[in-house]
DNA sequence: CTTGACACCTAGTAATACATAGTGTAGGTT
DNA sequence: AACCTACACTATGTATTACTAGGTGTCAAG
């Protein structure tokens, strides 16, 4: 999957993970490849930055843990964040209708 | 609608526009305001830049025409714009599958 | 004792939608 | 005649953002 494509969605991604639960950066990860059955394999330097600019944001909350000698960021969802995760799941609905509608006419090739 | 969502299927959008039917610039994004239900109004900053682009990649081709006064750029699918539609048309499923299955265990707001 | 999985970080790059501003025609209104 | 709106295209600059590429460090397995 080229990851140009989800420009501007991946914020909803992120958000839709650790709606179910706080999560540190790098299960996260797994768990996005996991759901989306290995199309979303995201690189550390996308997600990384990413979660920051959502803190940043107001949209999580993070501490820090230690679990066997391994430091971890734990991010868990504001109720900004929670907010913010249903505007943009509407959000994505409205815009996957609107790209069937002008798809819609389009014939897909040697399909008669 | 926020533009941003439509980084990176943009150029979808403008090669299934073209798929039924050579257009200029400004008919195309009538069509695309038209198709989409109002959704997709783009500004002519947005669209103009990218059927160039489409075009440098070999995806359209165009023609001046003078129709009342006007002068016009008629562009036109290539072979490779066709094939590109199909293939991001595949990827577009893709993504919003995938999408979708990462959505699937996000509860929705107040419906239980 | 080296490799690989785990776990985090940052600086820089590339792509690209959009804002902004400019050029010019045609047709209608006042 | 002057003005405005819709039509129609172009160029330049900016902001966002996913990704690349590098770096730090722990732990378990071979």
């Amino acid at each position: 999957m080229r990851g140009q494509a989800l420009k501007g969605h991946l914020d909803l991604l992120l958000l839709a993970i650790l709606a179910d639960g706080a999560r540190h950066g790098y299960a996260i990860i797994d768990e996005l490849r996991l759901r989306s059955d290995e199309a979303f394999d995201l690189p550390e330097g996308t997600v990384y930055p990413a979660l920051h600019r959502l803190q940043k944001g107001g949209y999580l909350s993070s501490e820090w843990t230690e679990v066997q000698g391994r430091r971890r960021r734990t991010y868990r969802l504001t109720e900004t964040g929670r907010g913010a995760l249903g505007e943009q799941r509407l959000a994505w609905n409205d815009f996957t209708e609107a790209m069937s509608r002008v798809l819609k006419g389009v014939p897909w090739p040697d399909t008669p």
